[in-house]
RNA sequence: GGAGAGAUACCCAAGUGGCUGAAGGGGCGGGUUUGCUAAACCUGUAGUAGGACGCUUUAGUCCUAGCGAGGGUUCGAAUCCCUCUCUCUCCGCCA
């Protein structure tokens, strides 16, 4: 969310905003509801102090024993011209708030500009992408005939978009996010913390899921409860309206969480393998940074999110994502793609961004500089480190050998207990 | 699930309708005394949000709101009433 103060000063860059990110926001009512909320405060906060004013008055009067009656009717009218104005106001608020939450964060002036994902931007390779001998199987084929993948059992008891991993396939998935989790904590310095998976509406407003993306999210019935869609969304509301310390930050968690997703609007995408499922594994990275210090978090945060793959040996690319394709909160947003040699393209595994203090403002996450100074927002950044699931995915369908085996690539026979092959 | 008790500023805490725009204490900041420290004494300490005017060689001043949240009663609410949230204690149940 931006300040209102700040749209009202820069009605054009805002306007700019929403062309550049393809979005779209009624500013013309907003200004007209901002003048009109504006005008009437101010009207009503005159009557407010008559009415202290007039308060103090008749209590003095009482407790002379005086009459205080005239001026008590006087102010019975009073009172009531304040009931109806509070009431405008509180309507005009209700507006201004509506559109607030619709206006997209600004994307960064170096953010490169487009309108879907065809103009993002390469922004750097690593690894050579394998030449098979044979035509490499997709990653549903090969984890069935090694019986660690059941698609049917997920439908049957879940339904589409469900998944059953099953004896090394299950320890693999449990083995990936050790692996990652141990990197981040021993190599990166990031705090752990396992957060809840369910979470009220709130929260999921101070990450900016809510309230434009209601149909992504899983909610629970009859509760005010959403199923988290990212670990990011409990992480950064663990510090939601408060003053942080300067000596505090930067504050980097790591979270193992499973995620939930509604999927609404991928109707026939990704319909077979485990790239698209409601529920998914992830460890994320979360970050509260000092502003000056956001677009240098940015980078190393991206880097840390890329060893993880390049421990695991998975060629990817990294792409600068363009206005367009940024998301409703970034100013400044990374995808990590892996190869997939079935798709013969590269798919996400993390998406890493800044949203500088778009979310900061939106939760109420603040710090102050020095010990007397005014608070200050801080700058949240985020990214995957990286998505479970669709690392299984690539790494069966990267290390796949003719006779349908899979090599363990060797950072993470550690974790399956040295095991180097899954064979059928 | 049942019964009860709570929520007041950085912390503890007083406060049942106007003299509380929040006593008192602790902590923290400043000062006096002092060779230094400590102690004692004096003093400051609502952070925030919003608005009006001012400032932009940058600086404030005033107003409004704010005692868990939201409503209500009242000329006036921390105080009375209603709803909700959270915390604690005991019982039950459970991993």
């Amino acid at each position: 969310m931006l300040y209102l103060t700040f749209v009202r000063e820069n009605v054009e860059l805002v306007k700019d905003a929403l062309d550049k990110k393809g979005a779209e926001a009624d500013l013309d009512e907003l200004i007209v509801q901002d003048q009109k909320r504006r005008d009437t405060l101010y009207e009503v906060e005159q009557l407010k102090h008559r009415r202290n004013e007039a308060s103090d008055k008749i209590g003095e009067l009482k407790r002379k024993g005086e009459d205080a009656s005239e001026i008590i009717s006087e102010m019975q009218e009073v009172s009531a011209q304040i009931k109806e104005m509070d009431e405008e106001v509180r309507e005009c608020e209700e507006k201004i708030e509506e559109i607030l939450l619709q206006i997209p964060n600004i994307p960064h002036p170096e953010a490169p500009l487009g309108t879907d994902e065809e103009d993002n931007v390469l922004a750097w390779q690593w690894g050579e992408v394998r030449e098979f001998n044979f035509k490499p199987q997709a990653h549903w084929d090969l984890g069935e005939e090694l019986d660690i993948l059941d698609f049917e059992k997920g439908a049957k008891v879940s339904g589409a978009r469900f998944t059953f991993l099953k004896g090394l396939g299950a320890k693999l998935e449990r083995a990936l996010i050790e692996f990652m989790l141990d990197i981040h904590l021993e190599e990166h310095n990031y705090q752990e913390v396992f957060p809840p998976y369910i979470v009220h509406r709130d929260s999921m407003i101070g990450t900016g899921q809510l309230p434009k993306f209601e149909e992504d999210a899983f909610k629970l019935e009859g509760a005010d409860y959403y199923l988290i869609p990212t670990a990011e969304v409990p992480v950064t509301n663990m510090y939601r309206d408060q003053i942080l310390q300067a000596e505090q930050l930067p504050i980097h968690h790591v979270a193992y969480s499973a995620c939930f997703r509604a999927e609404a609007g991928a109707h026939g995408r990704d319909t077979r393998g485990i790239i698209r499922q409601h529920q998914f594994n992830k460890v994320e990275l979360v970050k509260f940074v000092k502003p000056e210090d956001s677009y240098t978090e940015l980078e190393k945060l991206v880097k840390d999110a890329e060893v993880i793959l390049q421990k695991l040996e998975l060629p990817y690319r990294v792409l600068d994502m363009c206005t367009g394709d940024l998301g409703f909160a970034a100013a400044k947003k990374y995808d990590i793609e892996v190869w997939f040699p079935s798709y013969d393209t590269y798919r996400e595994v993390s998406s890493c961004s800044n949203f500088e203090d778009f979310q900061a403002r939106r939760a109420s996450i603040k710090y102050r500089p020095h010990p007397e100074a005014k608070a200050r927002l801080v700058h949240t950044l985020n990214g995957s480190g990286v998505a479970i699931g669709r690392t299984v995915a690539a790494i069966l369908e990267n290390y796949q050998q003719t006779d349908g085996s899979v090599i363990i690539p060797e950072a993470l026979r550690p974790y399956m207990n040295g095991l180097d092959k899954i064979e059928p």
